[in-house]
DNA sequence: AAATCCGACAACCGCATCGGA
DNA sequence: TTCCGATGCGGTTGTCGGATT
């Protein structure tokens, strides 16, 4: 919404205000007591009327903002849960800034408080990663990383009872991460149903993928027991964006015609299958999370599902996603 | 110990929308 | 249908307290 100032360093309405004598700023006790005394008696609504009969020298809109976003009983104080968060994140991807939207997801937390949440905390890594917080590559981001982490302190929580900690800083790394990749043909045509789809645009879009711990190849990882049912994972992977960030260095390069990947100087080969040893050893070994996370985002050709410690079988790319998400949940702000 | 910086959040502002006269 | 006051919404600013220099 563009905002208009006035031109003069005081607002009409505000110069107005002051000529009534009308009170700005911070409240006091006294103004909280009357607010919430008149409240009692007359109930909510008719704020204009309030703020002329109740005594507080205040402008209706401001006991309203007042009550709403501070004095009101069912209002929950104190930080944001991890699943507050994350719900925050989830709901803003999707609606963006309808901040009294979101807010009516999440009882007792105020528009105001949500949007000062994401200004303070999201936006500040956006701005440190030089992207705009509305982007694609920053939502992915989010997906990517954000979101497992933030529901690994979810589990972590409910056993320990921990207080709520600000997000982890996200790191250029899992920017890289959160770069799309178009689809040739033969990749949209084997787009594995259920999980993942092919936009229809050229990109293909991962859905929710499922973490469970019974398909978890981290050999028994608390982080693959604490994520539940879905973790939101990688969309529109675009290859072209993923080379030309720079975040790729020595990291991979992907053959279109041949259809094979060569990760830090390791050929992987024809891209359809790789062997979980392959990948399990990449996975553990020193390669880069914008490697990782290309070869969990590029490749979606569909075969049998992965047997856990069995050298033979080959991976899907949703438990590439997860073996990502698991690697990145480990790795932390390693990457 | 003082000065400065910075994050968090309360509060304000202008515009949009709603609803009743 | 139009007008106008009330209310809601989202962007921005001001203030305060803790951290850092």
């Amino acid at each position: 919404m563009s905002q208009r100032r006035s031109a003069g360093p005081m607002g009409d309405q505000q110069e107005a205000a002051e000529e009534m004598g009308l009170r700005r700023g911070p409240w006091t006790l006294e103004e909280d007591n009357l607010l919430m005394n008149y409240i009692a008696c007359h109930g909510e609504g008719r704020w204009n009327l309030l703020a002329r009969c109740s005594g507080l020298k205040r402008t209706g809109k401001s006991c309203r903002l007042r009550w709403l976003n501070y004095l009101k009983p069912d209002i929950k104080r104190g930080n944001l849960m991890p699943e507050e968060q994350l719900l925050i994140l989830e709901l803003h991807s999707k609606w963006g800034n309808r901040w009294s939207r979101i807010a009516q997801h999440l009882p007792g937390r105020t528009d105001n408080e949500i949007k000062n949440y994401w200004r303070t905390r999201v936006q500040k890594q956006a701005r440190q990663l030089k992207v705009d917080a509305n982007s694609t590559v920053f939502r992915d981001a989010v997906r990517c990383y954000w979101m497992p982490r933030l529901l690994e302190k979810m589990a972590a929580s409910t056993t320990m009872h921990q207080a709520a900690d600000p997000l982890p800083p996200l790191h250029h790394g899992s920017m890289a991460a959160a770069t799309s990749l178009p689809l040739n043909s033969h990749q949209q045509e084997a787009c594995v149903p259920g999980g993942i789809g092919s936009a229809g645009n050229g990109y293909i879009h991962y859905g929710p993928v499922d973490l469970s711990p019974s398909t978890s190849t981290s050999g028994g990882s608390t982080i693959a027991a604490a994520l539940p049912t879905t973790v939101p994972c990688f969309s529109e992977l675009r290859w072209d964006q993923l080379q030309s960030s720079g975040e790729l260095d020595g990291a991979g390069v992907f053959d279109s015609e041949m259809g094979s990947l060569d990760l830090d100087g390791l050929d992987l080969g024809p891209a359809e299958y790789y062997s979980d040893s392959t990948l399990l050893d990449y996975l553990n070994s020193s390669c880069t999370g914008s490697a990782m996370m290309m070869m969990s985002g590029g490749y979606n050709y569909s075969c049998g599902g992965a047997t856990d410690g069995d050298h033979g079988s080959t991976w899907r790319a949703d438990e590439l996603c997860q073996a990502a998400a698991i690697k990145i949940g480990e790795w932390g702000g390693g990457i």
